[in-house]
RNA sequence: GGUCUCGUAGUAUAACGGUUAGUACAUCGGGUUUUCAUCCCGACAACGCGGGUUCGACUCCCGCCGAGAUCACCA
């Protein structure tokens, strides 16, 4: 049998790290199967609609590369894929379960209810809507609740991820169906949908746990069978043992995008975050993650989110498509992260900038800070110079003298590559006595005036010749 | 409060009932001709508590404690 999974966001806002897993998990599944993701929106609650929240979504599964079989944009056979336009589908349902006395249309004003809730809680009993259901129902129609009329049984079901389950009828109630607005709750229009799009297993979030023996009794009522049920624990916020939400400061997915995040460690690190195939493999590639994908390898508790986790994830990531797929493949993910000076500059020469430079970045957009004095001469500082730990240990003459020599060996250079600049480099060291430290320090800083900088040579190599001198003789001049 | 779920280092996790309880991130040391980073080596650090069952329990059972979820005309 084809498996069918779905992704069934609500157009409420955008989707962040905290819920993107109930993504990521059906589409490994489906891909392994060779089967379908369906991405659907859950548009039935108007009050808390977003305009533009759709597009936010795409974007984001679209970055992932969680490319859905059905749905929006690329439609499908089970369409439409916005519940909203599913009214009539939703109605045909309900009428169903009026037919055959499951459901009843509910006249009793809200105020009531409250009061009802408020004796029960005083009472300290539960409260269950079944042991207050009207009478007398009238027919229903636009404008009245329909409620489901639920039988007091016990369930026992499996979920993949919790096991086997239980649950006695005091959580079994008479839920809304149909709200008064004509509009479908999650609580029947998922069930519906499912139903209707064939989708085989239904991963969603713990929270949907303890409503579950309700959908059970839905199922039954509807005549439906009852897809693979996946219960995927909450991410925890850093601080607290709360779930993490929009609350805690949860980025959207598509921040870290923009923080120049690359979607296969987003990827990576989500998929491995309460879930592990039993190796001790750390990266995966999407492809991987799916050969390798298993629901009883979901942990059942909840996996505390863990950013320092992801940026090393991410630095891994920078490096392997530097040494896999080579600069230009890396090169064409920098596009938005270069400093704005960088503009006016090659390709041909951002790549040796980046060349050199990748394995320290964390994050793409570390290029900004990390790389400007590629691009413009940096303002000299004399105090910085002089006070570098290694340089305070020379004299104002060693350091005038030691520049001197080292710009006259270069310019004497005659072909300006890496290899020879070390040459010269290490020339310069026999000839002075100078321990590495004080006289790379000095040369360092005075052509970058940066608390860091890839190798000597390297540097001087990609900035070039006239550069390197230039800035070297401004220098000597400061002095 | 009712119902349900979960409990291995700071974090994420591994371990047929028998291991010096493994790995990774983080932290702290050390190494690779300067810095930062990479890379390499090393260190620190965990089975929530109490009972059983068993020759033997992180692993099975019970109780406790702790944490979380849910009890909407939200999803």
């Amino acid at each position: 049998m084809e498996i069918i999974t779905r992704f069934a966001p609500s157009p409420t806002g955008y989707i962040h790290i905290g819920n993107v897993r109930s993504a990521i998990y059906p589409y490994l599944l489906a891909k392994q199967n060779k089967g379908k993701m369906i991405l659907r929106i859950e548009d039935t609650d108007r009050a808390r609609y977003v305009e533009g929240a759709t597009k936010l979504i795409e974007d984001t599964l679209e970055w992932l590369g969680l490319n859905w079989d059905e749905g929006p944009i690329v439609g499908g056979p089970h369409g439409p894929y916005f519940q909203s336009e599913r009214m009539e589908i939703y109605h045909k349902w309900a009428r169903k379960l009026i037919e055959s006395g499951r459901a009843y249309a509910d006249p009793t004003p809200p105020e009531q209810i409250a009061q009802h809730r408020e004796k029960c809680n005083q009472e300290k009993i539960p409260f269950l809507y079944r042991n207050f259901r009207p009478e007398n129902t009238p027919e229903w129609k636009p404008g009245i609740p329909l409620r489901f009329k639920a039988e007091p049984k016990s369930y026992t079901w499996h979920d993949e991820v919790m096991g086997d389950m239980h649950a006695g009828p005091e959580v079994l109630d008479d839920i809304i169906l149909i709200k008064k607005d004509g509009y479908p709750t999650y609580n029947f229009a998922h069930i519906v949908d499912d139903a209707e799009m064939g989708v085989t297993h239904v991963m969603r979030g713990v929270e949907y746990l303890s409503s579950t023996p309700n959908y059970l009794a839905l199922y039954e009522a509807l005549h439906l069978a009852q897809p693979k049920l996946v219960s995927l624990p909450h991410i925890l916020a850093p601080q607290g043992n709360k779930k993490l939400g929009k609350r805690d400061g949860a980025k959207s997915v598509t921040e870290y995008r923009d923080d120049g995040v690359l979607a296969e460690a987003m990827l990576n690190y989500l998929a491995c975050l309460g879930w592990n195939d039993g190796t001790e493999q750390e990266i995966y590639t999407k492809d991987e993650l799916i050969k390798n994908f298993s629901l009883e390898r979901i942990q059942n508790s909840g996996a505390r989110y863990d950013e320092t986790k992801l940026l090393w994830l991410n630095g891994q990531w920078i490096r392997r498509i530097f040494t896999e797929q080579g600069a230009e493949a890396l090169y064409t993910r920098t596009t938005n992260f270069w400093p704005e000076i960088a503009n006016d500059f090659s390709d041909e020469y951002k790549i040796k900038v980046l060349s050199i430079i990748y394995d320290r970045l964390k994050t793409l957009s570390d290029l900004r800070e990390m790389t400007t004095y590629f691009f413009e001469d940096p303002r000299i500082d004399i105090d910085t110079l002089i006070n570098n730990k290694f340089i305070k240990k020379l004299s104002e003459a060693e350091i005038e003298e030691l520049l001197k020599l080292t710009i006259a060996k270069l310019t004497d250079l005659k072909e300006w590559n890496a290899d020879n600049i070390q040459t010269i480099l290490n020339e310069l060291l026999t000839k002075t006595g100078k321990k590495p430290a004080e006289l790379f320090s000095l040369i360092r800083i005075a052509i970058s005036f940066a608390p860091f900088s890839p190798a000597l040579n390297l540097t001087m190599d990609v900035l070039g010749r006239d550069i390197t001198l230039a800035r070297l003789n401004a220098v000597a001049r400061s002095i």
